[in-house]
DNA sequence: TGACATTAAATGTATGTACATTATATTTGC
DNA sequence: GCAAATATAATGTACATACATTTAATGTCA
């Protein structure tokens, strides 16, 4: 469905408003599929994505700070959502012994085990979720790419 | 700057999640940057969006239920921004007189005031926020709306 | 060394998101 | 006309976002 359509909104100022709009829709559209996704596993998007920058780090430790810088929403709280991560004993804290200012923070077995259940699924960035061909992806890539090229 | 380098993650599985990630970051890149842009004026982009349709339909009044059909997030506690909008007195809230479930939403004159004080800074959905041309606009636009035709 | 700045993470507060539940009002079917 | 179903908004709860402040450890340099 078309974005006019999708928010009733017949007519817009321009393409740009038009894109701008259709951006941020679209890419809560994607946001929600996943998290439905992530449901059945007890895990929202953040913490999901947190576990995965901890498995890439797996064996080594990461510290708040190194979530941040790799995380999606710089903005959001790290601290907190390692939390929910260790309330579930899929991550571990520990203070850092060279430098006791940070923590050092290792995904568990537990949580190593349920990314693998969740990507078993297969929902994750797949055709199935984006009606585009691997041509169309490289060029949606580019735009996005150079849509932020700006000041 | 390449999404590789904004999240640092030098390979992606495939163009499908690199596309995934481009469009939820960059969705939020500009999100950030419209907040800001809202802020001097008290105002969030809910708070914002929803005074929009609102100015929509002025001088008649809108029910929650035609807020949310109208949302750009369809998920979002309309009820919950309308509060905010009436504290600040940009928006008033009547009984519907000819169904008592439903509420009239009116917005204010200070409502229309001040969504023409933030317009009239052009921080709005302009070229400066996006540094595409207007033909890359309507190829994005199209992406997108294909994008989303799964299911 | 000791005052001061800087770094790293946690905490506080307001708002928003996601989804379930509740409270009323209205509609429908008998 | 009245009980049950439905419609409409508000409320409750858990989590996340945005951003300011606090706490504690470390670095710097007179």
């Amino acid at each position: 469905m078309r974005i006019e359509d999708e928010i009733k909104q017949p007519i817009f100022r321009d393409e740009h408003q038009k894109a701008f709009i259709n951006l941020i829709y679209t890419a809560g559209w994607l946001q929600l599929r996943q998290a439905a996704a992530f449901k059945p596993f007890g895990l929202t998007s953040p913490q999901f994505n947190i576990l995965r920058i901890l498995r890439g780090q797996h064996p080594l430790p990461a510290t708040v700070a190194l979530l941040i810088d790799r995380m999606l929403d710089k903005t959001s709280n790290a601290s907190r959502i390692v939390d929910r991560l260790e309330e579930k004993k899929l991550v571990t804290r520990t203070v850092c012994p060279a430098n006791r200012r940070a923590v050092d923070i290792r995904i568990t077995k537990a949580g190593l085990d349920l990314l693998d259940q969740v990507e078993q699924t297969g929902v994750l960035y797949t055709k199935e979720n984006m009606a585009l061909n691997e041509d169309e992806m490289r060029q949606l890539n580019a735009l996005l790419d150079k849509m932020r090229t700006v000041e």
